[in-house]
RNA sequence: GCGGGCGUAGUUCAAUGGUAGAACUCCAGCCUUCCAAGCUGGUCACACGGGUUCGAUUCCCGUCGCCCGCUCCA
């Protein structure tokens, strides 16, 4: 086996997957439109094949998911729920000194975070600056920290214009003050440069578009920019119909949208796309340790192969982590490709209380395939106070348990429960409240959600399989061969078959039987123009692990046979004996 | 959205103010008893739209797309 090269540009993967049909690029013939990717016919086949060995891994083989498919536009308030309507619309701004774009309700906080603003607010000192050192921080560092600063370009006139006023000032007045070349109309100065930035101006980051003929704002829906929300959404309906009880989940695979400020790297970031999401709904904490008495935790150091009862949030976190992981080694990533990336607390969202991203080695860099997050209850509580519909669920083994306790174990309990969630900052009567329900049998579940990005697996996958390695013939030409080293479990096609030659009627009669018999199973390729090495190697730049050639032994006796496409060695075998060996390779 | 670079067959590259050429690929035929063989023939391109010009693939403008950087990435 030659040494698998790395695809080292970007490019010379997009010229083969165009080349073979993997990817184009979306309206191609009119231009193409940024951001838009479609899949060929081997494109296609390899992206079924994700989603099938996701949904085999996540749903069929599990008895505690169940599969759902929703629409992809909801009604409007799911959006507004979720917080998408809010957070997806953020207003911009941009600099107009070093050009760069911000969120501009961050500018502020970008700054506090930066050496520009250490040296601001020392400057400030607290309200008291000294004319002075203003004066010489603007003809000194404020230079090579601030170009764009307007009492840095300017300092002599801004000074001046000012006066007295930088004395006693709160700190944004201050800079501002020093930021505009205009002192009655102050402007915020960029983080980055200290230039004068354009007014807010509104990003909408979800596609928009209308229900129903009339266009009226009131008819405005979005495509959806994932696909979890719509889990949420039926949560009651699947849990009333499904038979199933917490823990368990909900699997959904489908296009999400998003208007992506810059789609880039091929199909990496692109503003149509497709996720499989599982949404895992588990009990509380509280409620696992009213059951069980003790919460597992990681520091338990517990055994990750089957779900226990007694789980906390965290070991179930790390559990899908360590699922996810396992899936991605069985679709043939390698461990070293993969790179776990636990967020730092301050990077977390709000209501986020831990989030892995599971990370590949594109050749662009390190970047997301998955992102698993442990969600808590706020998704749910989101959509019941939205909905006004309850998202409680009621265990009954809870309820039993809870029932064991006195009255002093339960205030007890609630005592405890009061004081932990004030240690995360939040309402003891929030918490007694909660505990109350969890008395009745009742709670909001908490989630985990693993969520990933089918396209850009597909990606990865692809960049994983590229490989350049030379080949010398017979009469000691080398030559470069590509070839796609696809799991055969994901590999767009299967087998193909070949007559060793077209010309021999009984040959290519036989040949076409057994392809007949093979494309029951599996998804073959036929193919029976040129000589018999340049159709092994068009099948190697498809990522076909298997070819099967029909010749003249296969009349007498049966045989076939069995070239493999990473070592290019032959076996000859019958064809019942074909069927067994395809069988194990690629079930 | 901003700045820079780029845009000629499927791919990789030429040439040109006067109707675009090659290699490989692809297709067909012949040949061929296992790794891009050979022979014959064939298909396929100046991203799009304006402008200048007798004439534009070439010069100019705009749009779109790709690449790089900034930025965004719940």
């Amino acid at each position: 086996m030659g040494t698998p090269a790395p695809v080292g540009k970007l490019d010379t993967l997009v010229s083969l997957c165009k080349r073979r049909g993997f990817i184009f690029q979306s309206s191609e013939i009119y231009g193409g439109i940024n951001g838009f990717w479609d899949y060929g016919p081997l494109g296609c086949e390899l992206k079924s094949n994700i989603r099938q060995s996701w949904w085999q891994s996540m749903v069929r083989l599990r008895e505690d998911v169940v599969g759902l498919d929703a629409t992809i536009i909801m009604h409007p308030a799911a959006w507004k729920a979720s917080g998408h309507l809010d957070t997806f619309s953020d207003p911009m701004c941009t600099c107009k000194s070093c050009k760069k774009l911000m969120r501009a309700d961050q500018t502020w906080e970008m700054l506090a975070d930066n050496e520009l603003g250490a040296s601001l607010t020392e400057l400030h000192a607290n309200g008291q600056p000294d004319s002075g050192r203003v004066e010489g921080w603007c003809n000194g560092r404020g230079k090579g920290l601030a170009p764009g600063l307007a009492a840095v370009r300017n300092p002599d006139a801004v000074l001046a214009a000012v006066g007295t006023r930088l004395a006693g000032t709160a700190f944004r007045n201050f800079v501002s003050l020093l930021a505009s070349e205009n002192p009655a109309a102050l402007v915020q100065p960029c983080p980055h440069c200290g230039g004068e930035l354009t007014e807010p101006r509104p990003f909408n980051l979800m596609f928009k578009t209308i229900v129903g003929p009339v266009e009226d704002p009131a008819n405005v829906a979005y495509l959806r920019p994932e696909t979890a929300q719509s889990i949420f959404a039926q949560f009651l309906n699947v849990i009333t119909t499904s038979r199933q009880s917490v823990p368990f989940g909900i699997a959904q695979v489908g296009k999400s949208f998003r208007n992506e400020v810059t789609p880039r790297n091929f199909t990496f970031r692109s503003r149509e796309f497709e996720q499989m999401e599982l949404e895992f709904f588990i009990r509380p904490d509280e409620a696992i340790e009213l059951i069980c008495g003790r919460v597992a935790t990681l520091a338990d150091n517990p055994d990750l192969s089957a779900p226990q009862e007694n789980w906390g949030w965290q070991v179930w976190h790390k559990y899908w982590v360590e699922q996810r992981l396992a899936w991605y080694r069985r679709i043939g990533l390698p461990d070293a490709s993969l790179v776990q990336y636990w967020q730092e607390p301050k990077e977390l969202a709000h209501y986020a209380r831990a989030c892995v991203d599971i990370q590949y080695a594109f050749p662009f860099g390190v970047q997301e395939l998955e992102g698993i997050a442990a969600r808590s209850d706020f998704d749910l509580t989101q959509h019941q106070k939205h909905s006004g519909k309850t998202m409680e669920v009621f265990d009954e083994p809870l309820k039993l348990a809870a029932a064991k306790l006195d009255e002093a174990a339960r205030a007890a309990f609630a005592d405890k429960v009061a004081a932990e969630w004030a240690g995360r900052g939040k309402s003891a009567d929030d918490a007694r409240a909660f505990v109350a329900k969890l008395f009745e049998g009742r709670y909001i579940p908490h989630v985990i959600e693993p969520s990933a990005g089918v396209d850009r697996l597909a990606l990865a996958l692809l960049c994983n399989a590229y490989a350049e390695e030379p080949v010398t013939d017979d009469k000691g030409k080398t030559e470069t061969r590509v070839v796609l080293r696809f799991s055969p479990r994901i590999a767009p096609v299967k087998v193909a078959v070949f007559p060793l030659m077209k010309n021999k009627p009984e040959l290519y009669a036989k040949a076409r039987e057994i392809f007949g018999q093979l494309q029951r199973r599996w998804n073959c390729f036929w193919d029976e123009s040129g000589a018999i090495g340049r159709r092994y190697r068009r099948m190697d730049e498809a990522g076909t692990p298997f070819c099967v050639t029909i010749d003249f032994q296969t009349l007498e006796d049966g045989t076939v046979t069995l070239r493999d496409r990473d070592t290019m060695k032959q076996e000859r075998l019958s064809v019942a004996a074909l069927k067994e060996k395809l069988d194990d390779s690629l079930i």
